[in-house]
DNA sequence: CGGCATCCTTCTGGATACTG
DNA sequence: CAGTATCCAGAAGGATGCCG
């Protein structure tokens, strides 16, 4: 019964991460928006030499995905040949925390991994 | 030449994040850290019901890859029947920043969706 | 209760080639 | 350069049943 004082509605809040999930998750999606984040604009290219290993093909994808979610904008430039570049919306720009706190992490963990990972 | 300023090393950040999506990636993984996080104990029939959707052998797959990065710990109770709790490790408590700004994003990207989205 | 094994379908995503 | 299309292998993941 003490217990219960904690046991609120945290479905809510699990929802919600979820959500969020919904919408960043897969193996490239952080990665991508970090690149762009991090230059504040990047071509197709770039991004494809940025994130380690990724496919046009998905890139493509994950950018489109991106841009329905409103997440990024896409910016034809009249250059030839044709150049593409990519920024984060105003909306999107509410996940730079998010992507620093990942960064953050990311380093931490990986000394994590190779300090501590018997193999 | 004046962009150049701003082009230092961004891949060692972009890797860092895809470091911690490796460990964090998956439809539910964020959502079963979140469970135990917000409940700080949690067992396993719990944590299936708090993530709406996730089926008892990913909610085992996945507690296990968690377990194996060492960000929750899997405790046998020795009752009757048997009961397991899981909580956070000290290291898995890390990412509490990141699961909060996560439900706070969540949360707004929800109303985004729902006040937004054609169709 | 917690969780593994099996079957089977769907989705992911790489390789390659082609277009404007 | 920035994609799109196709082909195809393999991973993800649901349903169900079994076991300690």
């Amino acid at each position: 019964m003490a217990d219960n004082v904690c046991q609120k509605e945290h479905k809510k809040e699990i929802m919600a991460v979820h959500d969020a999930m919904d919408v960043l998750s897969g193996k490239w999606k952080i990665s991508i928006i970090s690149s762009i984040c991090y230059y504040n604009k990047r071509r197709f290219s770039d991004i494809l030499n940025d994130v380690n290993g990724i496919s046009n093909k998905m890139l493509s994808k994950e950018l489109k995905d991106l841009e329905i979610n409103q997440l990024i904008k896409r910016t034809v430039l009249d250059t030839q040949p044709i150049t593409v570049q990519y920024q984060l919306t105003e909306y999107g720009m509410t996940l730079k925390t998010i992507i620093n706190d990942l960064t953050d992490w990311g380093i931490r963990h990986r000394k994590v991994i190779i300090g501590d990972k018997k193999i």
